[in-house]
DNA sequence: TTGAAGTATCTCGATTTCAAGATAATATCA
DNA sequence: TGATATTATCTTGAAATCGAGATACTTCAA
């Protein structure tokens, strides 16, 4: 089989330390460098309409989320791997751009409704539309049996680490 | 089968948008939540020795490129999914902590090399053996015949991608 | 009722990264 | 040779993220 990166860096480790065993440094280096280049390709079909790939989770949470498209940022932030401050950060700059709205919320003071604006829900409509219509282009490099392979074993080892 | 995070997502998905299909989300959201995951885990290992992630991976590069351990900024970025300025901030911040150093290279002015110091060299050593120990930790999570079934297909991926 | 504990969000400062372009040396070739 | 293109690295400014802790409100229990 054709060599990669991948293998160029195990065969120097191989070399200069011949005590271990870097067979696991394959699989774990692929996976981190295929999902660099994956989320890189995944971007620009956002930032073609002027968003990012965290901007969109965004949008994208409380569009999923339904009618009327209000989620909290307590709620917003337990489907992302990301700190509260970091959230706090998204949603001004979404408020900024006029997609969201930062709503009181009657029956918790401490906590704020995001709230998708029409632009806002406008832009996400499309934005998934594309993002989709990408998400396919960039799994079609795997045959219909490897992907079912491949996505069987992931799922197994999230759900084994989370 | 166990209904994961991912899995929620793609229903919200199919209800709110059914025009949608929405199967290669589930396989490339996985992906890249495992990634972070992993890579958080990964960094743990670093950080009790004082090193991250990014500052490993140069002085990894280094180490295996075998003695006398010397490489232009060039050959490390090289190897790396990085810019080079992040690469000139990386090499300051290492030759801060007095772990590499820049030589200046006598065959092409323009160019330098970066050169392991004794103290970088004894601490990528360290670093390297918890690192794959901890990747050995990582991977047993999926069984042999798994990690052989998923590495194929990420390098097939990769392959595909490059 | 009131004080303590808990919860939700935001603030702050530090760090890392990137994109674009500056700087300096080397290579090319008319 | 001299002008131009190329190469190698660094600089700069902007943006995203994090960890730690501040602030404000709510819940609970004595």
């Amino acid at each position: 089989m054709k060599e990669d990166h991948v293998d160029r860096i195990l065969g120097q480790w191989r070399t200069e330390r011949p005590d271990l065993d870097v067979e696991p440094m394959g699989l774990l280096g692929r996976l981190a460098r295929l999902a660099t280049y994956l989320g890189r390709e995944v971007e620009k079909t956002f930032l073609e309409l002027g968003l990012t790939s965290a901007s969109f989770d965004v949008l994208a949470a409380l569009r999923r989320s339904g009618a009327p498209y209000q989620l909290s940022p307590g709620d917003l932030l337990a489907t992302m791997m990301i700190t509260s401050g970091t959230m706090t950060n998204r949603i001004d700059q979404l408020e900024k751009a006029g997609l969201v709205e930062r709503l009181t919320n009657p029956e918790d003071r401490r906590s704020v409704l995001i709230a998708l604006k029409p632009e806002g829900l406008d832009l996400v409509e499309r934005a998934v539309t594309a993002h989709v219509a990408n998400q396919h282009r960039l799994t079609a490099f795997l045959e219909p049996d490897e992907r079912v392979a491949f996505d069987a074993i992931l799922r197994k080892y999230l759900l084994a680490l989370e």
